[in-house]
DNA sequence: GTTTACATGTAAGCTGTTACATGATTAC
DNA sequence: GTAATCATGTAACAGCTTACATGTAAAC
């Protein structure tokens, strides 16, 4: 999902600048999606020249407030994009890049990996119980629901099995390095 | 972990071709990485250029295999790229951004959806379940003991408690559709 | 024979990040 | 008063995907 149609995506509950618009899609989004200001403002100028969304209130002074309202086209423009979603999903993670050449890495930098995947998955987990579960769309809840749960796994996995298999790799590393 | 580390990764594991090296990337590191063969080639010119690794054999007629061995300064510079790797972990799935807004699909979509997910699931517990795990370090076991553990709690939620929140989504749909 | 897999490489183009440039408002 | 947050926008650059262009070798 690019990051046009996540903003048509927030401005869907809501109108809102963008800004507030980065800080919705890392308060709701940041689950399945990312979009950085940069990214942000040119995706809603296109939008706005676009027909999917208009200025309200339009101060016309530079660096002033914009806020955004999505029109009918773009809320038809965001219902083809979610139709068009497929069912795949791609991981990016550095943690497991590191991990995977552990036998290259000090037993610091493979806890410091552990430890610091451990914190995220922690924080990403407290964002989402924050969530106002009841204010939420059926589709919403279950986005989050399935991410408590991948992210429940992992942190379980981590701190049990993962515990010994961290061990066994510094015995590993140990050996070839005598 | 960008693509001229990756190659660098399958190459310390052994001499290969631009084309070994995409598909050692599917097979072994599809789990926490992507690389495509039009970044590949450049990456391995790059690497070439920069001493990291080197062709053996060099053909020098074009089109014909190029078997590339990394050079010890391209140990150590992937030894340095893991090093740098922080713990963190991005999702990008177009699956959930469809279930997030799954009051604007129809429910064929949304059961389409699922069925995908789970089915991408099925597939990379299969491919996960064939590595030989055997003939791996300590460090290549853990990744796929965790991104087992992953896919485990996502096909469990998917088939439990996702099916009833799909009745749900489809309950709440029917209702402001009228 | 013909399809599939193997094999290399370039280039256009898309998407996005980071850094830059600028300034207002709010909280302490 | 000063630091943090709010706020907009541009531009350089990075990185990758897709498509193009070409051809060989193995399997069926």
């Amino acid at each position: 999902m690019d990051v046009g149609t996540l903003c048509l995506g927030v401005l869907s509950f809501g109108d809102t600048s963008g800004y507030g618009i980065r800080k919705a899609v890392e308060d709701w989004f940041r689950h399945f999606g990312q979009a950085s200001l940069g990214a942000i403002y040119p995706a809603l100028a296109k939008l706005t020249a676009g027909g999917a969304i208009e200025v309200i209130g339009a101060p016309d002074a530079p660096l002033e407030k914009r806020v955004f309202r999505i029109t009918p086209a773009g809320r038809q423009r965001l219902a083809d994009a979610a139709a068009a979603c497929d069912g795949s999903e791609t991981v990016r993670s550095p943690f497991l890049a590191g991990m995977f050449f552990a036998h290259l890495l000090t037993m610091d930098d493979v806890h410091r990996l552990v430890d610091e995947r451990i914190a995220g998955l922690r924080g990403e987990q407290r964002r989402l119980r924050g969530l106002p579960a009841e204010a939420m769309t059926e589709g919403q809840r279950f986005t989050i629901r399935y991410s408590q749960a991948v992210i429940a796994a992992a942190i379980n996995f981590l701190e049990h099995e993962g515990r010994a298999i961290v061990t066994a790799i510094e015995r590993e590393n140990l050996s070839s390095n005598q």
